[in-house]
DNA sequence: AATGAATGAGGCTTCATTCAT
DNA sequence: GATGAATGAAGCCTCATTCAT
């Protein structure tokens, strides 16, 4: 495999890059990007400023990979999550979809709000890089919507617009959450939420209500 | 009143700090607040920095009262424009609110910018703020619904959910629209997007059609 | 005029800039430019760091100005020391010349040494400025040795290889008597050194003797 | 012999030290002492930060052990050449000493770089060093001027000084042609310079006109 | 012997804030 | 009230040197 350490030493690398990256993001996750100093990173990381320079170029880098690679993560897990439904109605799979992202920002606050949140104010470059995580997110749920009108199982209509819709309301939905000294659980009004936006690209009331209990 | 200069002197004084307000606006806009020094702002408003000193206890405060007065100005202004289509109708009062915000935020890309987004990733005390302002679009919107649920024109349902909804995806469409370099009218999608919040809170389709023309 | 100070103010500040110039003088002077601190200057300057950064934008700047400054007087002092001679006859002013590059920096220990020594090591740049220093001082000797030449007075020869000569051998003598623990008077070897210099474009050595006495 | 390898390790190893040395050559002629990275340095040799410092203790060691070891080959090279002419007359001796330091500079841009610019600037350690550098060469052209003298080949002058001026000179014509984009040969004008050094000490016209073609 | 990871002191620069004039 | 000079605490980053493997 190429992902197996050839030695011992790359392994010990990997592992204190890994401890970076962590500690990097328990810091920007609990002061924003700008905030963080590189040293607060190290104290957490257990390691020194210059450890962290030998592993990363710029304090920048740290976040750009940061963002990169759970991004990458994130979106994974929301389409393994409606593959695991193993269902082809396309009304279920956008529902699964709107469950599999409200469940994986819940188990990930402090990842949600550092990619989804942070990201914005930190820098025009940030603001990019956070927007295209939107981005993502909202192409992702846009491609279930297409397959549900393919599918003539809801009206034609512009996806795109529907999309960034759903996304705006799941991600108002968790910064609420997020920020909220005691949260109700997620799942609550994610409930609820589910229910309209299905009803908002026409699916009719008696479908929403067969799937109620069908949620994870 | 208490408004009413005194003196000459007086109005000359509040004419300064109003032109600080401008220039902060301007500049927290164009850079991000933290990227913002306050001599940028002294230059914009053509004073020094002992000037904006003289006027302001710290560069925080300039953001809060920005935020704070420009967020009273946007939920008057979309109250008002509500109460401009002298309708009594709840639906189309909802729908107009969701003109209203679309409109206002169109017509002030650097304010909605700095209020919605720039505020987010700025330290923990302003994504405070601008949540706060968050929840007072949410509430706003709330109430609309909540009046259309008490006329029975809408079932029953966790208006708060849906308000937080709706104004996430209209933040999201915003958003979107704002760091659009050509950005397409927003009305065009807004109008989309009205259908869609409009029948996720259950607004019957020949509801929703009648009121097609009707937006401002 | 143009330099007298508008305001009090303008006065102070001018001073401020100067007393950081005389310190960070003084600081390269002992630890040559890159060892040198911008610590040291603001200490040496009895100021602060921040002090320094509001006068000068880098530490760079401040080796330039002072570079390009005091090469000025240096270059006008000799000018006018050779005028002050008052006498038309080439050689004498050739002679002259050898002389008040002598003395003025044996004058000006520590500038010389700045000008004329570390200024070559600290990089591209100042090498670059160092260089275009010596250059308007080999200018200068070989607009006397032109004119000596002109005049018949000394046979025709590549006046920029003897000026450039001339001032190595005045370099290196300065140089010498700028690192030596217990420098002998500069003057002495400056004596030899002059009939030397004059001998080596010609001058005839019953010319080189009538000059003899007649030095500063 | 001490130099002779016992094994073919301790050759290897010799061998890795010259490398260091060359690649460190290399690196400060280019950048510069103080602007030299030891990991450039590494990088050059091919080895590792770790391995430069099995064989040097400090950065700065490694520039002593180049500033010495090429000066004296340097130093020995001029000795050569003018041995090489085989001839006893000591002003055909000192004419071929200047011949040789140009060509030897000549030859040798890097070097003479390193050695005669770079070493100023970087410190007081190293200033020291090179003017020893400048010494052992005035040294060494005061000894053939001092043969000249008591040979009664030129009247007797105070040789130190003449041969820091030569010095000087040659090291000043050395440096324009070092930092000058489009070097015109060395030795064009280090023919004028040669009649004019020769002239400054007494040598007679005629003398140097028959030294003329000579030269190698 | 060699490697590359780690250390930490120190460098330059920025900037919110204060203050004498 | 206003100005601009001054302050000093951080901040990011570099790099000579050390050290476990």
């Amino acid at each position: 495999m190429d992902k197996a350490p050839r030695t011992p030493n790359e392994e010990r690398t990997r592992r204190r890059r890994e401890r970076i990256l962590d500690a990097a993001f328990h810091v920007f996750s609990r002061t924003g990007y700008r905030d963080a100093a590189v040293d607060d990173i190290a104290r957490e990381a257990e390691t020194s400023k210059g450890g962290i320079y030998f592993h990363f170029p710029t304090k920048e880098s740290i976040l750009m990979e940061l963002m990169g690679s759970t991004a990458d993560r994130l979106v994974e897990k929301v389409e393994r999550a409606v593959e695991a439904e193993s269902v082809t109605d396309p009304v279920v799979r956008a529902g699964a979809a709107i469950d599999a992202v409200l469940a994986i920002f819940a188990g990930h606050r402090s990842m949600a709000r550092l990619l989804l949140v942070d990201g914005l104010g930190a820098g025009s470059l940030f603001r990019t890089e956070t927007l295209r995580l939107h981005d993502r997110f909202v192409l992702l749920i846009a491609s279930y919507l297409d397959g549900a009108v393919a599918d003539g199982a809801i009206p034609p209509l512009d996806t795109r617009v529907a999309a960034t819709a759903w996304f705006g309301a799941l991600h108002e939905l968790v910064i609420g959450w997020l920020v909220s000294e005691h949260p109700a659980p997620l799942e609550d009004s994610g409930l609820a939420l589910r229910a309209m936006l299905l009803r908002s690209v026409g699916v009719t009331e008696s479908r929403i209500a067969s799937l109620e209990g069908s949620g994870r």
